[in-house]
DNA sequence: GAGTATGTATATACCGAGTATGTACCGCCT
DNA sequence: AGGCGGTACATACTCGGTATATACATACTC
């Protein structure tokens, strides 16, 4: 849902389909670099959905694209409202983890270590990344910096869940392990 | 891709669609809903790329399904692979944020104070869920706790962005902004 | 100048993830 | 007997995302 609203958002000008991923891609840091023929299936269902219309074409021939009224509003519910964290983002990390636990052969502990070591690789990637002077425009320097926190969490998520698994693990002979007393 | 791995994994022993669904449910602790048909889907394209075979039925008449040699092969380098980092999960909010940095018409303070609300409102929701002993089995307070610590990133985040907003208002007149000081 | 890489621009086919819906069966309740 | 809800499976459909095809312009090179 979340490309479809940007593109929708950043058609506050009219704008054409190659244009529209390069905007994208500029705003976000190429972070989360957009396939091109998405921009023109999504147009193409934003058209059919009345929420944008053809706009002819420009100087050059491409074929622009605008909002329509219904477009506008949708652009200023979706800035209105915040992003949904009721059901949130399925998280292939937390569902492994989750997992792993109730499979007697995974060794859970070599599990965390692995992902700690990787998320600390591409923590200092985005940190180097943001020394070279990628996050020096706004929009990008944000972007970057969520990645930076998010990446920040995990590790964090990580060694926590390291030491619950080891006071489990020492619970799990005595008489009944005792939880909830560390959030 | 997580859906598809999470099953593999739990089909360890034979068990039926329905089940896979249950178990899943149960160790992700309801955090994720999964609906039942995308088991079933899930469930034959896995049959067709040979990773997984119908294995008979049950007592009861349900149909079985068990791990192939490459199944077994696939679960067990999901689990000694990292979950990539390299491409980050596109995130809604984000996207959000680095579009209305750049939409004149968008008060962004706005925007990052609604979500500001919202997520601290889950993140009681979570604190609530876990005092009430949702977490208190392993697998889902782990879970719980991994989105306790994503809402807290995220809040982090949000604070960072504002300061950041503010100073970038602030220098807008100055002659040439400093950034790169505070990571 | 012919050939060929490269970048811009659009369009379409295809697959996987996810949702909604339908159907059948079973036990339970009144 | 009829209705309700839970179990179990299946299929249709939409959406997000990738790969690929096509056309055209520019630029490089032999």
């Amino acid at each position: 849902m979340s490309v479809k609203h940007a593109l929708l958002a950043l058609l506050e000008k009219p704008r054409y389909g190659y244009e529209l991923r390069a905007e994208f891609e500029q705003r976000t840091g190429a972070s989360w670099p957009l396939n091109v023929g998405q921009v023109y299936t999504t147009l193409s269902r934003l058209e059919r959905d009345g929420l944008v219309e053809a706009g002819g074409t420009d100087a050059e021939g491409r074929s622009l694209y605008q909002l329509t009224e219904a477009g506008k509003v949708e652009v200023k519910g979706w800035f209105d409202t915040p992003v949904e964290r009721t059901q949130p983002q399925r998280d292939e990390l937390a569902i492994k983890l989750a997992v792993a636990v109730a499979v007697p052969s995974v060794d859970v502990g070599k599990v965390v270590q692995q992902q700690r070591n990787a998320t600390m690789q591409a923590l200092q990637g985005y940190r180097r990344q943001a020394r070279s002077g990628a996050g020096d425009d706004l929009a990008g320097g944000l972007v970057l910096d969520r990645l930076v926190f998010a990446a920040e969490a995990e590790i964090r998520w990580l060694d926590h869940c390291e030491a619950r698994l080891r006071r489990a693990a020492a619970s799990s002979t005595a008489p009944e392990p005792v939880e909830g007393g560390d959030r």
